[in-house]
DNA sequence: GGGGATGATTATTG
DNA sequence: CAATAATCATCCCC
């Protein structure tokens, strides 16, 4: 008891952080070897964290069997707990950390983490939202559907990864904090601290991968997503297409969304490219309606030439090969078709700029322009395969409703604005669905285009 | 590089 | 909700 009284008072004076502890020579009369021995052994506890594991596991046996060992042990354990205070103040419970939280709610939302399937259908699903089109443009969501599994793959990996490291290396630690506390006072508290440190640590290097995970998807998200905000033209035959439509429904340029479905499908945009096309269009059409005069004219006739060229191509395969199938009568093998074609061109395109008006009592038909505008050769239909059908159908469909249309046309030189009311709107013209289904008399084609 | 053309977005309206 | 009007952002030609 004496020692050990004396003990602490010499230990009282010694740091215990490891540093070589030089023990005064005393001049008590103490046995001098017994310093020397308490010496040894203290140095060999307060260094044996600087050894390795090896040394300090062969150190340790015989460390432990120390005859001084006990009473130095408990000597050790009343410092430390009398320095537990200042570790205690260093205990504080993070607060969950907001930046984490932050990266935590965005790589959920966009998917990358929470449930395997539900997360992909969730990002896929807002992806399309925000795209604002169905599956129009499924090739671009793939790719971004791949590329995100990809960026989720990883990140799942990685994570696990880490969490396995953290996993083992805090086991390991506490076993050999455990296995050390036999050796040195180390209270569970300190173990447990320990394992805190190590997991903050770990959880420090995690959000790195949550963070880059982040940037990851951003950089993809405006890759694919935000492409739409990257304006390209759309290409020469889909703006034809869309001009011919236009012009040639001047009265009533309100595509129905059948319609629409068509011509996104012709010119290989998405609905609601055409939406926006004829929005613009309409608007800047009617802003500025001298500047589209040269425009309208150019698909006024364009308009009438296919028109005419469908009723030409109707008659001609009335008259020649009227038992034959529909279809086969259109094809652009026909050379005939296609010399009447030239010669009817050649007529409507003089007719039309000398300004000699009645002619354009034509049936003007939207539909009946979109069927043939497939067959008359300037578009070698390129985004349809199966054309051949389309067109047959197209061509019956519109040689059944060509009147209806006409009326944008009748009686006026060229397409001027008259379907535009007083007010510059069109919205008193007649409405888009009504145009769709007028029989009035199928006959008229004829007529018209007798003149 | 400037400026018009053009596709997309946004706010507003009915 | 679709259409309009204004505006933005980019393309593209000179």
């Amino acid at each position: 008891m004496e020692e050990q009284s004396h003990l602490m008072q010499t230990l009282g004076g010694v740091t215990l952080a490891g540093h070589p502890v030089a023990l005064p020579v005393s001049h008590d009369g103490t046995d001098p070897r017994n310093k020397q021995d308490i010496g040894d052994i203290l140095h060999q506890i307060m260094t044996i964290t600087d050894q390795s594991l090896d040394e300090a596991q062969a150190k340790k046996h015989g460390l432990n069997c120390h005859r001084m060992k006990p009473a130095l042990f408990t000597v050790l354990c009343e410092i430390k707990e009398k320095t537990g205070l200042s570790i205690r103040g260093s205990q504080d419970e993070d607060p969950p950390d907001p930046q984490l939280m932050r990266l935590d709610n965005m790589l959920l939302a966009e998917g990358v983490s929470g449930p395997e399937k539900g997360g992909g259908a969730a990002v896929v699903a807002t992806a399309t939202a925000a795209v604002g089109v169905g599956s129009d443009n499924s090739i671009e969501h793939s790719d971004y559907r791949a590329k995100l599994s990809q960026i989720r793959q990883i990140y799942h990996t990685e994570l696990e990864k880490y969490e396995q490291a953290c996993n083992e290396f805090t086991t390991h630690v506490m076993n050999l904090l455990r296995e050390q506390s036999r050796t040195r006072p180390i209270s569970p508290k300190e173990i447990e601290r320990m394992v805190n440190i190590i997991h903050r640590k770990f959880s420090s290097i995690q959000m790195q991968l949550k963070q880059s995970t982040c940037e990851a998807v951003m950089i993809l998200r405006s890759r694919f997503l935000d492409a739409r905000r990257k304006r390209r033209n759309f290409s020469k035959q889909a703006t034809e297409i869309l001009n011919e439509y236009f012009y040639s429904h001047l009265s009533n340029p309100y595509p129905s969304e059948e319609a629409k479905e068509e011509l996104a499908k012709k010119c290989a945009i998405t609905v609601s490219q055409v939406s926006n096309w004829f929005g613009n269009k309409r608007i800047r059409y009617k802003k500025n309606i001298g500047k589209f005069q040269e425009e309208a004219n150019l698909y006024a006739a364009k308009t009438a030439v296919t028109a005419t060229q469908a009723v030409a191509a109707a008659v001609h395969n009335s008259q020649t090969n009227s038992p034959a199938t529909p279809s086969s009568g259109f094809q652009m093998k026909d050379e005939d078709f296609q010399l009447d074609a030239a010669e009817d061109k050649n007529n409507l395109l003089n007719n039309m700029f000398t300004g000699s008006s009645g002619l354009y009592s034509l049936p003007g038909s939207g539909d009946m322009f979109m069927s043939m505008s497939g067959l008359n050769g300037s578009y070698q239909s390129t985004q349809v395969p199966n054309a051949g059908q389309t067109q047959g159908d197209s061509i019956r469909h519109a040689i059944g409703q060509s009147l209806g249309y006409s009326d944008g046309l009748r009686g006026n030189p060229l397409y001027s604005p008259h379907g535009l009311n007083g007010n510059g709107g069109w919205h008193d013209a007649v409405t888009p669905s009504s145009v769709t289904s007028p029989i009035e008399g199928a006959n008229s084609v004829h007529s018209d285009t007798s003149n």
